[in-house]
DNA sequence: CTGTTGTGGATAATTGTTATCCGTAAATAT
DNA sequence: ATATTTACGGATAACAATTATCCACAACAG
């Protein structure tokens, strides 16, 4: 199971390995990069970077949101979050699965969702072969509404006249 | 053949189905917006609003920025373009397959390219069925080295010492 | 011809993120 | 312990792609 990186970890599993990484490289364990880790690791929500600042502010009253990108982007460096990078609206952050997986975001409310669905090994393999490309990694997204934005909208909308 | 949305069109067909739709919504044709489809429709490498506007404003020395954002933004809100957001780097943008479908994109050089492979539609309706989400599109992107820059970095590269 | 609307272009504003700078805390050596 | 070096956190400024605002002007309607 530890060498299945495509199964999820537990939280403290999570955790442990990116304290262990950042040991590794000799960088600090500061309560601050502590802190941000904890939320990474125990987010399903996909956080952006002022939520976990949001998160934090009250019980780090010096926390700054410029000390959340910079472990963002030391773990990213270390492949051990998974950003999920929008032009419109601000990144989103996996901690728990840092590799690679289909993503369901609602264009209504912003909830990013993992499926169960894997395996876009097979279709990787087939790009490969045609383009020539050497590839690194990839992104699969799907767009809509959720189901509770959904309900909301039902219920919200103006009947139909009969 | 006009009836398959999946087919790529002759960039003549698809210039006169984009000044089609904006006759048939009441926008006026423009000098600058016909260039500006013009540029869509012949481009087949996903130019970014920049690279559009830099091949037009020698012919058209009035044109600006804010026009080819303008007009993006008409032909997107109709369907006739698609937009590939990102985040580090300037959006791009394809006049002539303005439907969902994949795309390899170079790290090194942001070249971006179509492979032949379509149908995500089985994927598609997997994710539906188990997250009730209504999915209205998507977007499945490869990253990686194109061949060209593949070959630069070999020859640059230094030798392995043996 | 006159009033109304739509458009283009210049410019300012926006926003998430990154860069810069400096005081300070932590690690190491002495 | 003390001195020295390094990394870190936090405040602030800078950045860049895109959008909003504003106004002059062209096209169109009556």
């Amino acid at each position: 199971m530890k060498n299945n990186p495509h199964n999820v970890d537990s939280a403290g599993s999570r955790l442990a390995r990116m304290v262990e990484r950042l040991k590794e490289t000799d960088h600090r364990i500061t309560p601050q990069r502590l802190a941000i880790l904890q939320v990474l690791a125990t987010s399903d929500g996909h956080p952006s970077a002022e939520d976990i600042y949001r998160q934090l502010v009250d019980h780090y009253p010096t926390m700054s949101p410029a000390t959340v990108y910079k472990t963002l982007n030391l773990l990213k460096s270390q492949g051990e979050v998974l950003e999920l990078e929008f032009s419109d609206l601000a990144n989103r952050y996996d901690g728990r699965k840092p590799y690679p997986h289909p993503h369901v975001i609602c264009t209504a409310c912003g909830a990013v969702v993992d499926p169960a669905f894997q395996g876009l090994e097979e279709i990787t393999a087939r790009v490969v072969a045609e383009t020539g490309f050497q590839i690194h990694t990839h992104r699969l997204d799907f767009f809509g509404i959720c189901p509770s934005c959904r309900q909301q909208s039902v219920s919200t909308a103006k009947p139909e006249k009969g």
